[in-house]
DNA sequence: AAGGTTTAGTTCAAACATGAACATAATAGT
DNA sequence: ACTATTATGTTCATGTTTGAACTAAACCTT
């Protein structure tokens, strides 16, 4: 079944997804670091953009937005909140849950961190045209697909 | 500069590689449980992938594949060598390195766990013709070249 | 040959992520 | 109304990753 000539790196997809785990974890590296100027790591800005975008979103929710565990973020917001960055507001209606909203500080900053990313990204993706860029992504959230539906 | 009509969920870049993130992200964590029958993680994997096709590399070329620090190489290999999966022999010549091989046990490990990775990738990637996979490859590689280089 | 410099690998402490067990609040079933 | 179940968030123990300081070997440079 898997002969010697049949190893995954005569496969053309086999090959082809090494490129994009590759180019996915320079990115990340590359953002870490364009980040750390701003004392603010990846994970932190991904909250900063899903609060921006949501406002009011409970742990929960965050939680699972980013695909990471819900201690996660219990231990990630304290350190964001003292630093300002957002509110955590308990529910009036359901006192389990604790509303997230930014703060100005945390808009702030996030505005600025954005455009450091942004860069990146531009410099990144700048090798290709619009239209490859479209395919890349259709293909991408396909792939997603495929791996959240059957399992 | 960055009006708020200007916010980068608007820019088709910033939107892909988003995409392009997540879908990288829900690989590897399938990647990791489909794994974990064999009692494998992803970065031993990686380790056996690199051995395979390069026996006799030295540490720290291991670690410069990989894309991690040294340290990470030094706390990882001990307990795969005491499993059997490979070797590390000092090279003669030189006798700060040592030059790591797969044993006969770690290659069908590495069989087995490349059966079920390549399973993953194939159907992660099956919504994609041939023609469409060779140019995300393509474009992936680009992307590496233009963070790799100018910085 | 003696000195300093570079390189390979290790050690260690700190940061980070993860999952299980827990406490508290809400909800459903009877 | 009362119990059982579910859901949110926290705590804690574990495993991983990382970078800085360190040792030892090899390489220059004169």
């Amino acid at each position: 079944m898997n002969s010697s000539q049949d190893l995954p790196w005569d496969n053309p997809r086999f090959r082809n997804w090494v490129a994009v785990a590759r180019a996915c974890h320079a990115v990340e590296r590359a953002v870490a670091v364009a980040l750390s100027p701003l004392d603010l790591k990846p994970a932190q800005l991904d909250v900063l953009m899903n609060l921006y975008r949501h406002p009011g979103m409970s742990q929960h929710e965050l939680a699972r937005k980013l695909l990471v565990g819900r201690s996660n973020i219990t231990m990630l917001l304290p350190q964001m909140e003292k630093r300002n960055l957002l509110r955590r507001d308990s529910d009036e209606k359901d006192k389990r849950v604790l509303r997230l909203t930014l703060t100005d500080d945390g808009v702030t900053l996030l505005m600025k961190a954005l455009k450091v990313h942004t860069a990146l990204i531009e410099k990144a993706m700048s090798q290709s045209t619009p239209a490859e860029c479209d395919m890349l992504g259709d293909q991408m959230r396909r792939v997603a697909e495929a791996l959240k539906c059957d399992d």
